[in-house]
DNA sequence: AAAACAACTTGATCCACATCAAGAATTTCT
DNA sequence: AGAAATTCTTGATGTGGATCAAGTTGTTTT
């Protein structure tokens, strides 16, 4: 049962061109040559552990990183010792852009599990990105799909109920998943109840609650971290938010 | 009483060098020489009135927009007819770094009043970014920056409560009003209630009860569009939340 | 294997804010 | 200027999800 493989840190590949998630973390567009070049100034650390950090906020800024393995969660110590969780990372995923701004992290980053990234010098990028017009052309829309992300996000905090919430969360990862190579049904979260609530603006009881009542609905199966979607249609129909999802159900 | 000075649009200064907006929306950092060449790829356009669109959700992207004068709302169009404000954007600001993305606009932008602003082809600024390092840098800088604001936009939906949301609100109107040499006390906003609310993800009635609350606690005055606001300090505690607001009052 | 702890679930209660409703003030249209 | 449509305010009521409380399951420690 949690005979899960484990990922052997031994076989990562140490180029780019070689690397499964080069089509998910590299630019497209950039030749061979651009990626060789690209690749000689990536860093591949040791890996992280579950509650190690790779940076945090006020940490001086020097590269981004790109996951190469395992899940990583990004959050924003708020004044009063509480957090909010701005994200969660998968394979093939950067993190770090929110620090260009001032040359220092402006929040944190934590392996939800035994992670492995590679560290990408920034100022190295970017004298790399004066000399490849491609790769600057790359990292202006790197960026700016970061910006229309958090503006999805923004729309799912703003208006959305706390079951389109949750839905929305699990086609997320569904979706990334399923890029990935996995299973877009059948997968398992890093995250814990609180977390997924604190990102989603839920209370934990909430969230399990949620759970429990899509399982019940048998949009889905549930065991701990373990997540089987069921229905992803209707999944989706919730996400439009409305009465949509029943009404299709009962269009059936 | 209605008498505001109307903007005259045949002052304004054409070139960025000369521009009282310079310092907000220019890279710092750039020679006068590199403004000089910035400046060269600049397109000042006819005014907008109140209503009018400057782009829509869809269109090509072809331009950034800076604000010179006026205000701005962005907001993306939700399936159901309704929208979610993204954001009010007053003049210095930059706007369609989203679009960035896949070359075509992923939300509206619409004038709030009769508004200016200077189009930036985005593709002759990225040649010249490649050719001006200390341009490509700041340009970073801009799309980090977006991010990070779209960051705490995050936590203010996720975390903060209806009197915090619209404490942030004010002090953010007051802080940018200040920068551009207006009153950090005594402005107008030019947007309705219903759009506050929308941004803050806040009902109407919510948003006008609480500028009420807030006057009655002489925390402002207000008339409409028109805000004065009486104790900037307790409106800061305010933001930080919890009930330090109260505490800080009776420690005086 | 027992003890201690952390994560999750479930039920009961509460409350901040939404929604509904209606009137007042303001702007726009004719 | 008067009518019509918006926008804003205020009050009454409702409710989604938070909070509180307690138990359950799973994990870690010793």
């Amino acid at each position: 049962m949690t005979s899960r493989k484990v990922v052997s840190f031994e076989n990562i590949k140490v180029a780019c061109k070689n690397c499964s998630l080069a089509t998910l973390c590299l630019p497209m567009g950039l030749t061979a040559d651009d990626v060789e070049r690209l690749d000689s100034i990536i860093k591949r650390g040791r890996p992280y552990h579950r509650g190690d950090h790779l940076y945090r906020g006020g940490d001086k800024f020097h590269s981004l990183r790109v996951i190469t393995s395992g899940s990583v969660k990004t959050y924003s110590p708020n004044e009063d010792g509480g957090e909010q969780v701005l994200g969660f990372h998968l394979p093939g995923e950067l993190i770090g852009l929110d620090a260009i701004q001032d040359d220092s992290h402006t929040c944190s980053a934590i392996a939800l599990e035994t992670t492995a990234v590679c560290e990408i010098p920034f100022s190295q990028l970017e004298s790399l990105s004066c000399i490849m017009p491609s790769l600057q052309h790359q990292m202006y829309r790197l960026l700016s799909r970061e910006i229309g992300q958090e503006t999805e996000m923004l729309t799912l905090l703003g208006k959305k109920s706390a079951e389109e919430r949750l839905a929305t969360f699990l086609l997320s990862f569904s979706e990334r998943f399923k890029q990935r190579g996995f299973s877009a049904s059948d997968f398992f979260l890093s995250m814990s109840r609180h977390e997924i609530g604190n990102y989603l603006g839920l209370a934990v009881e909430t969230v399990s609650r949620l759970f429990t009542r899509f399982q019940d609905e048998s949009l889905l199966r549930v065991e701990r971290k373990h997540v089987q979607l069921l229905d992803i249609p209707r999944l989706y129909d919730i996400v439009q938010g409305s009465d949509s999802a029943k009404s299709t159900q009962s269009r059936v």
